[in-house]
RNA sequence: GCCGGGAUGGCGGAAUUGGCAGACGCAGCGGACUUAAAAUCCGCAGCCCUUAAAAGGGGCGUGGGGGUUCGAGUCCCCCUCUCGGCACCA
C-alpha cells in the first residue's frame, strides 16, 4: 500500500506542471507558428478572428471564439497548410480615454498596459498565434494608414464634410454612426442612454456609392450565415421607386417652384390627394411664408418626431399634420392637391415629400381619415383580363395595398396591371420630364468624426485663405499628442492643444488650424486584417502581392453582434483598396462564423449581473486545456453556451483519464512486441473505433463545425479503451494496435488540448512537433462493422434486435429477421402486407 | 407588424440524407477499492403501468393541434412560447 503512494502520484493528471512546462518550451521559439512567406509552394489557408478591444482581461467570451479559431488553425496546421493565424488590437476607443480621465492614466499606457496583459492571457491558453505579425491600431505605424486611406478617400470624392443632425451619446461625449445606435434608440456601448439628436459638423464616408454592389455581392457570399446576409440587405435596405414633380399652385420661393416626392407605387397617383412633407423639408419656408401659427405648428412636429426618434419608437408616433395652406398640382391629372407638413414624414429617406395615396396605404389611410382627407380607390384586386368596373361591390377593403392590381379612375392608364402601370407611367413621368425611376436606400453615408481625444487624428487642415485641404501625405502621420488631462466639456479635446492646432499651411504658408477631431474606431478594424500579411511594412498600407496569395480571408470568426456594423464597413473599405488598385479581391472574407455568446445563470457575463467566470480562474484550477476543451463541447459554437463549472471538471476528467491511459501503456505498448500480427476481436473492436473516431473529428472540421461532438467522440474512442483495460493489463492485447491507438488519439486530441497532447506525444516517444505532424487518415476498411444489428419494427414498432453480418443480401436479412423468435410472436396468425428493408439499417414488417 | 433562429430527460446537449430518440458530459443511484473519505474503476439510469421483488412484458414520449408516409424530433399546414434583427423606409 506504501509503495503504491509515489505511483500514483506519478500517474496524476497535473495541468499546471504539464502546461507550464510547454509553455516555457514554446516560448523560446518564436517562429514556432509563423506562417511562411508568400511564396511559398504550400496551399495557404488564413484563419482569423475578430481582434479584442484590450480592455484590461479576456472574457469567456473571447476564450470561446479564439478557442474554435486555434483548433481549426492546429487542424489546418496538421493538413500540411501555409496557415495564417495573427491576432492583433483594436487599441483606439472610450473606454481608454474614460479611464485616463477618472484615474489619470494617460491612454496609451493603460491601453498597452492591458495588451501586455491579456497577450500573457493568450499565450497562457496556448493559442497559435504569429506574433511577429501582431497589429496594434493605436500606434502611429498602424493610423497612418487610415491618414493615407482618409485622404485617397477625400481625393476621390469618397470623404466628405457636411452638417447634419446626428446622433449624439451624452454618455460618450461623441457622435455616433448610424449603425452603433440600437434600435430602441440607444446607444451601442451604453445601453440605458438615449442617443440625441445635434445638429454638427461631420465628415461622411460615402460608403452608399457602393450600396449596390454590397447588396449584390452578398449572393455570392455563399459561406456566409443566412442570417448575416439577411441583415445587411435589410441594412441596405434597396427599394426601387419613381422619382416624380409636383408644380408648386402659385408664386414659387427661392426653394424652387416644384415638390419631388418618392414613391414606390407611381401605379396610384390618381388616388394622390395630398402631399405630405416632412417638417425639415428645405421647401418648408417657402410655402408657410411668415404664418406665425404654422412656424409654431411645423415647430411642434419636427419637436414630436425628434422625440419619437429619441425614443426610438418612430413607428409609434401619432401621425399630426398641418395643411400649409398651398396646393400642388399632379403632373398625371392636373389636378390641384393640398400640401400638408406631418410628423410621420422623415427627411432622411427619400425626398422628405410623398404623395399621400389614402386608398392604398396604410398611413395615409390613417392620416386621412384623421383630418377627413379624401379617399380615392384607383386600383381593384384583380389581374388583367378579368372584367373590370368601378361596382360598388367590387370595392376593395381599404386600404388595400396588395400588389395584385388593376387600375381604374387613371385615365389613360385604366386597365392596365400592377406592373405594366408601374413601369408606363414611370416612362411617361421620364418622356414628359417631370420625373423618372429611381432606386433609394435605407443604408446612409459613415459619419466618422468623433469628437474624443484617444483615435486617429483626422488629417484635414482649415486655412483662412485656401479652405480646407489634406494633410500632404509626407507629413503623415499627424501624431496624436499625449495628453494626460482630459476633459469632456466643450467638444474634442485635441481643441485645447494648441500645439496641436496650429499649423503651417502647405500652400500659402499661413497660420492654419487643424482638424480637432478623430476617426471612428470601426476605420481601424475595417482593414486591420489586411496589415497582417505584411505588418511591419513602412512605406505603403500593404504590398499587394502579398495579399493577393492570402486573400480572401479562409475563415473568419466572431461575435454576430458584428453582422451589420464591423462586417458591412469592412467588406466597403475592400472595395475601396479594390479601385484604388491595392488589392484584387472584391470582398475580404470567404467563410464566415459567428459563435453564440457565453452566458451564465441564463444571462450574459457581465459584471453588473454578477456572473462572470474568470478565464484566469478556470486556467488556474483546470488549465488551458480544460477550459478550452469545455468551450467546444459544452455546446455547438453556433449556439449560446451556458457555463457550468461541472462541465469544465467533467472535461478536466476526461483529459485525466486520457493523460492515465498513457502514462500506463504508452510505454509498454512500444517495448513488447507480444502478439504482433495477431490482431484479436478486442484489438480489431479496437481498430473500428479508431477508425471511426477519426472519420467523426474530421468530418467535423471539414463541414460541420460541431465539435462538442467530435469531443464526444474521442470521449467514447477512451471509453473503449478503457473497456479492453483488462485484456491489455493481462497482456492479451495486440501491442502494434495499442500502440496505434494511442498515437492517433493524442493526434485527434491535439487541435483541442495541446499540452497534453504535446506531453503525451513526448510519452509515446514522439520527437516531432504535433502541429508539423500529419493528421491521421481515416481508414473505411478498418471502419467497417463486420456485424450490423438490424432494429426489426412491426408496423413501425420497435420488437426485435437481429445481427446479420455485414453487406447480407437482402434475402438472408429477412430470413434472419424471420427467423426470430420474438419476431414471430409478433406475427403471429396475422397477414404479411409487406416488409420494408433499410440496408444496414432497419426492417419493418407491415402487417394487416 | 415583417424577417430569421430556437423549444428534445433533473441539466448542457446528440440523432449529419425521413429509419432503433436521449450519444457524450453533468447531476443522481448502486457496487468495487478504502479503517473512513476523496480520487479511481465497474454498473444502473426518459416517464407510466404490470410484479412482493427482480427478470420479463406492455403503453406513452422530442412545445400544442392536424396531415403526408410502411415509418416523422426530422417533411407539410395551423397555433403557442422564446431569443435576435428590422420597423410609419413612402
Amino acid at each position: 500500500m506504501t509503495e503504491n503512494q509515489p505511483e500514483q502520484r506519478e500517474l496524476r493528471y497535473d495541468p499546471r506542471q504539464i502546461e507550464e512546462k510547454w509553455f516555457a518550451q514554446w516560448q523560446a521559439d518564436p517562429n514556432l507558428y509563423a506562417a511562411e512567406p508568400h511564396d511559398s509552394k504550400r496551399k495557404k489557408y488564413y484563419v482569423l478572428e475578430m481582434l479584442p478591444y484590450p480592455s484590461g482581461a479576456l472574457h469567456m467570451g473571447h476564450v470561446r471564439n479564439y478557442a474554435i479559431g486555434d483548433a481549426l488553425a492546429r487542424y489546418m496546421w496538421m493538413r500540411g497548410y501555409n496557415v495564417l493565424h495573427p491576432m492583433g488590437w483594436d487599441a483606439f476607443g472610450l473606454p481608454a480615454e474614460n479611464a485616463a480621465i477618472k484615474n489619470k492614466v494617460p491612454p496609451k499606457e493603460w491601453t498597452l498596459r492591458n495588451i501586455e496583459h491579456m497577450k500573457a492571457q493568450m499565450k497562457r491558453l496556448g493559442f497559435t498565434y504569429d506574433w511577429s505579425r501582431e497589429v496594434t491600431t493605436c500606434l502611429p505605424e498602424y493610423y497612418k494608414w487610415n491618414q493615407w486611406f482618409f485622404i485617397q478617400m477625400y481625393k476621390g470624392g469618397l470623404a466628405y464634410r457636411k452638417k447634419s443632425k446626428v446622433n449624439w451619446c451624452p454618455e460618450c461625449a461623441t457622435v455616433l454612426a448610424n449603425e452603433q445606435v440600437l434600435s430602441n434608440g440607444c446607444c451601442w456601448r451604453h445601453e440605458e442612454t438615449t442617443v440625441e439628436q445635434r445638429e454638427l459638423e461631420q465628415w461622411f464616408v460615402r460608403t452608399t456609392r457602393y450600396a449596390e454592389e454590397l447588396l449584390q455581392d452578398l449572393d455570392k457570399l455563399e459561406n456566409w450565415p443566412e442570417k448575416v446576409r439577411i441583415m445587411q440587405r435589410n441594412w441596405i435596405g434597396r427599394s426601387e421607386g419613381a422619382l416624380v414633380d409636383f408644380k408648386i399652385d402659385g408664386p414659387a420661393g427661392p426653394a424652387g417652384d416644384k415638390i419631388t416626392v418618392f414613391t414606390t407605387r407611381i401605379d396610384t397617383i390618381f388616388g394622390a390627394t395630398s402631399i405630405q412633407l416632412a417638417p425639415e423639408h428645405p421647401m418648408m419656408a417657402d410655402l408657410i411664408g411668415n404664418d406665425h401659427s404654422l412656424h409654431a405648428k411645423v415647430e411642434d412636429l419636427m419637436r414630436e418626431q425628434g422625440k419619437a426618434k429619441e425614443a426610438g419608437d418612430i413607428g409609434g408616433i401619432e401621425k399630426h399634420g398641418a395643411f400649409t395652406g398651398r396646393y400642388a398640382i399632379n403632373p398625371f391629372n392636373e389636378e390641384k392637391i393640398p400640401i400638408w407638413v406631418a410628423n410621420y414624414i422623415l427627411m432622411d429617406y427619400g425626398t422628405g415629400a410623398i404623395m399621400s395615396v389614402p386608398a392604398h396605404d396604410e398611413r395615409d389611410h390613417e392620416f386621412a381619415q384623421k383630418y377627413g382627407l379624401e379617399i380615392r380607390v384607383v386600383i381593384l384586386p384583380r389581374r388583367t383580363g378579368e372584367p373590370a368596373g368601378p361596382d360598388d361591390n367590387e370595392r376593395p377593403v381599404l386600404p388595400y395595398t396588395e400588389k395584385e392590381s388593376l387600375l381604374i379612375n387613371s385615365g389613360g392608364f385604366n386597365g392596365l396591371s400592377n406592373n405594366e402601370a408601374i413601369e408606363k407611367m414611370s416612362a411617361y413621368a421620364e418622356q414628359h420630364g417631370f420625373g423618372k425611376k429611381t432606386v433609394t436606400y435605407r443604408l446612409k453615408d459613415w459619419g466618422i468624426s468623433r469628437q474624443r481625444y484617444w483615435g486617429t487624428p483626422i488629417p484635414m487642415l482649415y486655412c483662412e485663405k485656401c479652405g480646407v485641404a489634406p494633410v500632404p501625405e509626407d507629413q503623415l502621420p499627424v501624431l496624436l499628442p499625449d495628453m494626460t488631462e482630459i476633459t469632456l466639456q466643450g467638444g474634442s479635446p485635441l481643441a485645447r492643444v494648441p500645439e496641436f492646432v496650429n499649423a503651417i499651411c502647405p500652400q500659402c504658408g499661413g497660420r492654419t488650424r487643424r482638424e480637432t477631431d478623430t476617426m471612428d474606431t470601426f476605420v481601424d478594424s475595417s482593414w486591420y486584417f489586411y496589415r497582417y500579411t505584411n505588418a511591419r511594412l513602412a512605406d505603403r498600407p500593404l504590398d499587394t502581392a502579398t495579399v493577393d496569395y492570402w486573400f480572401p480571408i479562409d475563415q473568419y470568426i466572431g461575435g454576430v453582434e458584428h453582422a451589420i456594423l464591423h462586417l458591412i464597413y469592412s467588406r466597403f473599405w475592400t472595395k475601396f483598396m479594390r479601385d484604388l488598385g491595392l488589392v484584387h479581391n472584391s470582398e475580404p472574407v470567404e467563410r464566415l462564423f459567428t459563435q453564440g455568446m457565453v452566458i451564465k445563470n441564463g444571462a450574459k457575463m457581465s459584471k453588473n449581473k454578477g456572473n462572470v467566470v474568470s478565464p484566469d480562474d478556470m486556467v488556474a484550477r483546470f488549465g488551458a486545456d480544460s477550459t478550452r476543451m469545455y468551450a467546444l463541447f459544452a455546446a455547438p459554437p453556433d449556439r449560446d453556451l451556458e457555463w457550468q463549472e461541472a462541465g469544465v471538471e467533467g472535461v478536466h476528467r476526461f483529459l485525466s483519464r486520457t493523460f492515465r491511459f498513457v502514462m500506463r501503456y504508452g510505454k509498454t505498448a512500444k517495448s513488447s512486441s507480444a502478439h504482433d500480427g495477431v490482431i484479436t476481436p478486442a484489438g480489431r473492436a479496437i481498430q473500428r473505433k479508431l477508425h471511426q473516431t477519426i472519420k467523426r473529428v474530421t468530418d467535423d472540421f471539414q463541414g460541420r463545425w460541431h465539435f462538442n461532438t467530435c469531443v464526444a467522440a474521442i470521449m467514447e474512442f477512451i471509453n473503449e479503451l478503457y473497456g479492453v483495460e483488462e485484456e491489455i493489463a493481462k497482456g492479451n492485447f495486440p501491442a502494434s494496435v495499442l500502440a496505434d491507438a494511442q498515437r492517433k488519439l493524442v493526434l485527434l486530441l491535439a487541435p483541442f488540448a495541446p499540452y497534453l497532447a504535446a506531453e503525451l506525444w513526448q510519452v509515446l516517444g514522439e520527437k516531432d512537433t504535433l502541429l508539423r505532424h500529419p493528421w491521421p487518415e481515416y481508414d473505411s476498411a478498418l471502419a467497417r462493422e463486420d456485424e450490423i444489428e438490424y432494429a426489426v419494427q412491426v408496423n413501425g414498432k420497435l420488437r426485435s434486435r437481429v445481427a446479420v453480418p455485414a453487406d447480407s443480401p437482402e434475402e438472408v436479412v429477412r430470413e434472419r429477421v424471420m427467423a426470430d423468435e420474438k419476431v414471430r410472436a409478433s406475427l403471429d396468425g396475422k397477414q404479411i402486407v409487406k416488409t420494408i428493408v433499410i440496408p444496414g439499417k432497419l426492417v419493418n414488417v407491415v402487417i394487416k
